[in-house]
DNA sequence: GCCAAATAATTCAACCACTGAACAAATAGC
DNA sequence: GCTATTTGTTCAGTGGTTGAATTATTTGGC
């Protein structure tokens, strides 16, 4: 009598539901399911498991299976008796998804098909804080040709872009301040619109999309283990400190995408005063610069993608000052991370980008922090672990963000008139 | 070509969409149109912005109708030839929702209809800390006994109750702790079931919600002001501090619907111990025991209602410890809510409960320390503006959800038995 | 005062996609 | 080889939307 639940999100009533919503709807129902599943499900499967007939489930399936967004995987899995199930996996051969990064020290580009497996992906080093914007989407570019050409000698078909930049991005596509590249409002896709597209113009799927390398490591995150936790917080440690924050399965990006910026949590409200005009910031704590001056190390000598690993090296060796630093840098990461645990009620902390290799000296100052000082901690214990992709997570999000897009809405790609 | 836009929230494929779905969708669609209308709509109004024809909007109109959720206005609205429109309007006979509160020095009843007016409010002032929790339950089911009465003569049926409590509640309605209650493991739905039950059954809505105050004070000044954002952060200062964090018009309660828990954000890492077991947690800057302390003022003999009223009395007559003990806590205030706009780019920040009323002596340090801090502060501005229902908008904010939650998915209201 | 124009709402045959049951296909076990 | 079992397809039936035609009711011009 006295059941209890929480106030839910309101089930959405976006659009009114139109006659042919009902199989575009249904379209995307079936398709989340055979993604979802763990093994390939048979046509029975889907339906039992969506509440459909299995006649409404064969009919979806065959619309799918036309616009190549579902296969048939020949060696059956064997059950019992009856007739064999055909199981159904997403297309090998269909759409995917181009992930591209612009970082401080290399350029990265990579396919991902609907399945979220990686079928290309190409790392250039290259400092590029001395290039001018211009210069450094042309050679993304160069990249992105090459990565499409393998892409369709694979018999995929490139049908949208996502760029990961280390920086504020607006809703078009401008970067407004990417502080450790030196670029401030740079015209991203402006600059990349002399180049040859980069993809095959898809409905409903934009070209290309800009948007914040921390975001869309959390992304990548997200799908790399699909039985893991649907809200959790994705901390990047690099030069600058991002993160991105998945809540409910889907990245919360705030009212102008422009979340996630813990690097400027204030941990010494008078502390050390920081580039942002503030004053004791957690990144002139726990950033790669900070951290390598309190261990002792000179940075100008040291690539910024290998000062993770420097690091790592000392405190494996029980090198005192890194040990040190890596303990102060925790201590503060743990209590910006214990302020937005308080705050997000999140359960899953995950440290990535340079973090990842540190975990095993930052997670106890970060738990000890919140273990102390998150209300809810007695009842609720917080899980801290490393990225499962590391520094990769970020393209490799970019490009699965794509092909989510797809599987969330295929309708745009089985209407396309190419 | 190169159009761009963000990573958005994909499109739910929550379950499998039935034949008789569409027509429950549409009952949705539709009766969400009414709502969000700034004045009535007729149907054809309804169906040009829905997208539906006509006729499928007066055959879903005509449910809605038969269902007593939507009337028609008689004083159809003029609008020049043609024949005169029928305008649709939420009906105030039909489903309205109780909303309850527990609080330190008062209990409240109130009833909102489907419309969002307020047709009964009860408020009854008593010191509750000595009351055991079954004790003050029971005078609140008095109280909702009497509102029960009130809302059937007014020709309403009560479809649902929310409680607001001040504390941490779990999915079982079980008050885990209310510091400034005494309270800890209350089950309240337990305790209520021995009195007449509060409201008529509906299949699909929960007769009884138990919530965090400061979550459904959020959701009140939500629906307060339909113009209003649908992204922001509402601070209930109290004698703790609770936040409400509404995201695209919905609440967001975290994993386990402990979010909001801002009074414990460390805003002096090593400063001032706090009875969470944290140091420097914002509530002992912040709080109202903090403040009255800071301003020269004996709490004991002050109700925690009027704290506030007499501060900004004082505050308004130049009272210098009074001023200097608000700029205080608002600066820590700030500093907190620097963190969180960093963290979740939002653009509002409400002042709510006992801060509301303190808003011109709170705005200018929170806004300092917000430029100061935050690092897209430049390029879009925050708003901090006081609540506008002040200390009753957690339980009109509770009434307010029940009846949200008919509107949002009707057809547990339609296919009532009785 | 009457008629044309305009807008609102309803009616109705057509159609689309799902439903449910029957049926064909294919295998395991006896 | 026969039965039980499960998968997938076929097909008439149905619910709900569609679009056009029709009715209803007003304003404005002559």
């Amino acid at each position: 009598m006295w059941q209890c639940q929480g106030v839910t999100r309101p089930a959405a009533p976006a659009g009114a539901v139109r006659q042919g919503s009902l199989r575009e709807l249904n379209l995307a129902v079936v398709l989340g399911r055979i993604a979802a599943a763990p093994r390939p499900p048979s046509r029975a499967d889907v339906a039992a498991v969506t509440g459909l007939t299995r006649a409404t489930v064969s009919a979806v399936v065959d619309d799918l299976v036309a616009g190549r967004l579902v296969g048939e995987s020949e060696p059956a899995p064997r059950t019992g008796a009856g007739r064999p199930a055909r199981g159904l996996v997403l297309a090998g051969n269909g759409p995917a998804g181009l992930g591209l990064e612009i970082n401080v020290d290399y350029l990265a580009a990579c396919v991902v098909d609907l399945a979220g497996e990686v079928r290309h992906h190409t790392v250039r080093r290259a400092d590029l804080r001395p290039v001018s914007p211009a210069d450094a989407l042309a050679r993304l570019a160069e990249l992105a040709a090459v990565a499409r050409v393998d892409a369709e000698r694979q018999g995929l078909t490139l049908a949208g872009a996502a760029l990961a930049v280390p920086g504020l991005v607006d809703a078009a596509g401008l970067v407004r301040l990417a502080p450790n590249l030196g670029w401030r409002d740079v015209p991203v896709p402006e600059l990349l619109s002399g180049h040859p597209p980069l993809v095959d113009p898809v409905p409903g799927i934009p070209p290309l999309v800009v948007e914040n390398e921390a975001n869309l490591a959390a992304l990548g995150e997200l799908h790399a283990d699909p039985d893991g936790p649907v809200s959790f917080l994705h901390v990047s440690g690099e030069v600058g400190i991002g993160a991105g924050i998945v809540l409910d399965g889907a990245l919360f990006r705030g009212v102008r995408g422009w979340s996630g910026e813990i690097g400027h949590i204030p941990v010494q409200p008078e502390g050390r005063p920081c580039r942002c005009g503030g004053r004791g910031c957690l990144e002139r704590y726990a950033g790669q610069e900070a951290v390598l001056a309190a261990a002792g190390l000179d940075r100008t000598n040291l690539p910024a993608d290998t000062a993770a690993a420097r690091l790592a090296d000392l405190a494996s060796a029980d090198h005192p000052a890194a040990r040190a630093a890596l303990a102060e840098a925790g201590q503060a990461l743990g209590i910006a991370v214990a302020g937005v645990v308080n705050l997000l009620d999140l359960d899953t902390v995950v440290l990535g980008g340079g973090y990842a290799l540190l975990t095993p000296w930052l997670r106890p100052p970060v738990l000890a922090e919140v273990s102390r000082r998150v209300l809810t901690a007695g009842w609720s214990p917080v899980t801290v672990r490393p990225s499962a992709l590391g520094p990769e997570a970020a393209v490799v999000g970019a490009a699965g963000s794509v092909v989510r897009r797809i599987v969330a809405d295929p309708v745009g790609w089985l209407n396309r008139t190419g």
